[in-house]
DNA sequence: TAGATTGTTAATCGATTAACAATC
DNA sequence: TAGATTGTTAATCGATTAACAATC
């Protein structure tokens, strides 16, 4: 496979094509073009052309890209050969939430379990008693470790995840976590989020 | 109050230096420096200086900023003027992970109503039938939408929003949105957050 | 052929960082 | 005073957009 370098703000817009090619109901044509895409999904066209060069490079002039094979290079590069199978600690409200959305199949991402602390949260539908995260990440590939715990144990559980083999962790608490080199750790900061929308 | 212009990045960080300033439990010094804050966050300190710089400007040499006089600040900034109140249409799991979300009341946000179509989902929790958002925004201020419907219905969601003059919409379905001029929109795409993490 | 669309190079824009004088 | 820290101006960096030749 050709080694190709993606940008931080490419990445984020490759699951957002393959979203868009995979519920567009368009039968007709087996093409279609970056400036259709830019069109719907309300980004420049040079942009999306960019990207499209970058990951595919087998536009047509005149006609576009050839939406299956287009569809298949995005999976390619976004469900990579490594499993990308993730854990959820924090089985709260939020937690829950994230286990049971459905857009994470599509970008090659499987919630294999929950875990907490919380006796009561406990069921046989894939949430576990944190005392069984270790023997668990012993018996199964996982890649990614979600934090949804209150910020007191942000750091506790990613210090566990860490000690775990987990090196990348997707931050849910409104705390930073302090981790080692080669941990890379994404914050997703709600109220900051919707903090932007009051601009203006 | 004096006009300052505040960019969508430097926004994202304004919850955060807030947060980090009522969390932190250092009650020995009345005063903090940018250097600290950045440490603390990660972030680089000349961007925490600037930051600091645009909304107070009140930072001392050598000593740096009068924490409480920074979170009045910071405060004033995010609990604009105007009542952020918001609503949720879609009282799944993640609507209702956002409705119990904690984060939003420390920038000023309050989730005063969800909504749904599904009658089992009503209860007095302020919950209510989608039938009632219509006499629910004419007799409460709601300056926020947050769409947590499935993105069949999306649209028509949006549409309802911007009928009952909500002009700030945070969109959490995974397709874009058609609004008039006027109307923001953020999208909330959590998958493509997910997929920044599987780089490198 | 004419025209729409691709892919690339150069220009622009915005955000972050470096450098440094001012100051308590 | 000396040194840490602020605030600002200039430089850098990265991402987006403009311009345009190539092409089907």
């Amino acid at each position: 496979m050709k080694k190709i370098n993606i940008s931080n703000s490419a990445m984020k817009r490759l699951p957002i094509y393959l979203h868009y090619l995979n519920v567009m109901h368009d039968y007709n044509c087996k093409y279609i073009s970056s400036t259709k895409i830019a069109n719907d999904l309300k980004l420049g066209e040079v942009l999306v052309r960019k990207d499209l060069a970058l990951i595919s490079g087998k536009g047509k002039p005149k006609v576009g890209y050839l939406k299956q094979e287009l569809k298949e290079r995005l999976e390619e590069i976004l469900n990579t050969s490594t499993i990308n199978n993730a854990i959820i600690v924090g089985a709260g409200k939020l937690g829950q939430a994230l286990q049971f959305f459905d857009g994470f199949e599509e970008i090659g991402f499987k919630i294999i379990a929950s875990f907490d602390n919380n006796d009561d949260k406990i069921d046989n539908h894939y949430i576990y008693h944190i005392d069984h995260l270790i023997e668990f990440c012993k018996n199964n590939v996982v890649s990614v470790g979600i934090i949804t715990v209150n910020e007191e144990n942000a750091q506790s559980i990613c210090d566990l995840l860490i000690a775990n083999h987990i090196k990348k962790i997707w931050n849910f608490s409104a705390i930073q976590l302090n981790v080692p080199n080669g941990v890379k750790v994404k914050n997703e900061n709600l109220a900051a989020s919707l903090a932007v929308l009051s601009l203006n």
